[in-house]
DNA sequence: ATTGTTGCAAAGATTTTGCAATCTA
DNA sequence: TAGATTGCAAAATCTTTGCAACAAT
C-alpha cells in the first residue's frame, strides 16, 4: 500500500469523504514532504492545477489532517505556522535547526532527548509525551559564504 | 541598583524615553515573573491602575522591551505569543513543560542541552546560538489528581 | 522646545464561520 | 438520497500603523 493510499484509507476510517481537494492537499504534502509549508504556500501551490479551490478548505483540510494525525502544525519561534507531514520513519524524533541568516529549517531525524526526558521525569515527576526541540544559530551554508567574503 | 533600575537604564541608554506606562509596563513583568503573560493579558492588568493605556501601547513597549533584549518573546506550541522577562540568572537556559491537561506552564533553569548541542556542531556544522526545549505531556499536580480518582 | 510617545480608530494579516450550492458514499 | 463538503464572503482575532495631541528630556 503507498504511502497516498494508507493516508486516503486513515480519512475514510476516520469518516471523511474523500474529495478531489482533499487528495489534491494530500498529494502535494508528500510531494512537498522535506519542507514545512505554510497555509498560503499550500494554497498558492494547491492553486496551479486546481484553480477554483478556497483558502477555506484548505484550512479546514489542514485541520482535518492534523486531527487525524496525518500532519503536524508547527509553530516556529518566527509565529509561522506551518504543516509537515507526518510519515512512518519519522515518527516523533523530529527537530528543527533554523538559520537566523538564511531563515532555512533543517530537520533533523535522530531522538537526541532520551535521557533528558528520564531526567525530567525524575526531577519534576512530569510525564513526557512529546517534546519540541529547536537550536536556532547559522547553517553551514551561511557559515561557508562568511569564510569566502573574508 | 534594583532590577527596575537596571531595566530603566538599559532603556535610557538605548535612547528610549521612560514614560509612565512603560514603567507601569516593567514592573508589571517584573511581578509577573514566573508567568508567561499574553500582551492581553498584560494589557488588562495593566488597566487596574492605568485604565486609559491603551493596546497598542502596549504592543509597542513589548516590542521595544523585546528589541533591547529586556524581555523574551516566546510563541508556543499553541500559537499564542507570550512576554517573558529576561533575568541574569536565567539567563538562556531556560526550557518548558506544558501540561496536556492543566495547560500550565513550568519553567526549568538549568541547561540540559550543553552535550547536545556539542553534538549538533559536529554533525550538522551548524553553529547553535540559542535553542528552544519544550516538553508536552502530563505534571505532577495533574498525575497526582488522577491517581485520587481511582 | 524638540522629539519621542501616546491613545484612538482604522487598516492589515491570518484564520474561522455561516450558508446555499454541490458533491461523495 | 442524505449528510458531509465546498467556495464565497463576512466575521473574528490578533497585531500594526497613521495621526493629532501630549509629555519627557
Amino acid at each position: 500500500m503507498s504511502e497516498l493510499e494508507s493516508i486516503e484509507a486513515s480519512l475514510r476510517k476516520a469518516g471523511f469523504k474523500l474529495t478531489p481537494q482533499r487528495r489534491a492537499t494530500v498529494e502535494l504534502l508528500l510531494k512537498y514532504q522535506t519542507q514545512h509549508l505554510t497555509a498560503e504556500e499550500i494554497y498558492a501551490l494547491l492553486k496551479q492545477n486546481h484553480p477554483n479551490v478556497g483558502l477555506a478548505t484548505v484550512y479546514r483540510t489542514l485541520d482535518m489532517l492534523t486531527d487525524v494525525q496525518v500532519v503536524n502544525k508547527i509553530i516556529f519561534e518566527d509565529g509561522m505556522v506551518r504543516f509537515d507531514l507526518k510519515t512512518q520513519d519519522h515518527g516523533h524524533f523530529h527537530h528543527h535547526l533554523i538559520c537566523n541568516i538564511c531563515g532555512r529549517v533543517q530537520e533533523i531525524h535522530e531522538d537526541l532527548l532520551v535521557d533528558i526526558e528520564k531526567e525530567i521525569k525524575q526531577k519534576y515527576r512530569f510525564e513526557v509525551a512529546d517534546h519540541r526541540l529547536t537550536f536556532l544559530g547559522i547553517c553551514d551554508r551561511c557559515r561557508q559564504k562568511r569564510i569566502d567574503k573574508n
